[in-house]
DNA sequence: ACAATACAGTCGTTATATTGTATATAAAGG
DNA sequence: CCTTTATATACAATATAACGACTGTATTGT
């Protein structure tokens, strides 16, 4: 997840370059300073929304010309290269695929859970649903004072925003695939 | 035009009690500490954009949430309550009647010239237009080496990536609407 | 009514964004 | 080659965003 200080440095770089402006004169039009201005672009500040404000204005773009970051056709995702985080012993491990960006409603995870590894989690905010499906093994998921027992290729979905947990209740590893969505 | 500290301040304070979290959570979830959260909250600070990044990362939210001022349905400005600006000794009178705004793409004036009264605009950015209409009066427009005359109800659009000039020919007072419009 | 807790706000300190001035670098003209 | 000009960066001073610890005020529970 690239730094949002960089994304708005190249965007402001661009801009800049594409309108032949130099420092000096979107200093002048925007009523930032030259320094900022070059700081901003080289990702060596990130600067207050007042400022950022004051650039969008001045230079007569939208806010989000600044802020996108135009997304590659493809990301790839390499199993090896992923940070994982662990829970219950290292029994319970989960591959953060896709994480959470502020322009998607949405996230999707792995999940490996070795037998007998258990994960209670908390409620996530209002509204938040969750979607699994079973790729290897088999998951016990608990909601409320109900259990679902679910087998390779099976799936479910369910509002998360209550308490929930889940048990390997299988003798092998099981693998799944969850998402997260946040409809709000 | 509302302050943009202001609307974030009341968004975040919509959004967090929607949710019904504390600051305190809240501040557990982006990694904002509670005092800035409030802060902000209050319209006392203008954040820095990776603290609206860890904000709109931390609660799930788009960033555009944060940043949206829901534009009332109606909006009105009357000619007396306008701040104007003026040139050519107050022969060139100008009022700003709908500023420019991150999210809109062109912005609106209306202009009053005096007889005899001038005014040469240098270019503005590349690729901005103009949209001159006429409703009282008479107005030469000089564009490179052209020059248009135009009289009540008479309008011209060009583009004015290059410097051009207004000049009131007629004996009485000129008014006419223009449009600013930056496509880019 | 009292204690316990959750919550929001205040205060002092630190980190950093922002500015104005000064310096470096490169391109252009004579 | 040496100026001139335009442009980008470096530096020092100030303003303010950001944090942690503390205080005040509701709210809850028994």
């Amino acid at each position: 997840m690239e730094e949002i200080n960089l994304i708005l440095a190249k965007n402001l770089k661009a801009l800049r370059e594409s309108k032949k402006l130099s420092l000096e004169k979107v200093a002048e039009l925007t009523g930032v300073s030259k320094t900022m201005i070059g700081q901003i672009e080289r990702g060596e500040s990130s600067p207050t929304i007042t400022t950022i404000w004051k650039i969008a204005n001045g230079l007569k773009i939208s806010f989000s010309s600044l802020i996108d970051h135009p997304r590659p056709e493809t990301t790839v995702v390499l199993k090896s290269d992923i940070q994982t985080l662990s829970e219950d012993n290292g029994k319970y491990l989960v591959y953060p695929l896709f994480p959470f960006e502020a322009d998607k409603r949405f996230e999707v995870y792995s999940i490996e859970i070795e037998a007998g590894g258990f994960h209670r989690a908390d409620s996530h905010q209002e509204g938040t649903e969750e979607f699994l499906t079973i790729f290897e093994g088999e998951l016990t998921v608990r909601l409320n004072d109900d259990q679902y027992i679910l087998k390779n290729g099976d799936s479910i979905r369910f509002k998360a925003d209550k308490p929930h947990s889940y048990l390997n209740t299988g003798k092998t590893l099981t693998r799944l695939s969850m998402i997260l969505y946040y409809p709000n």
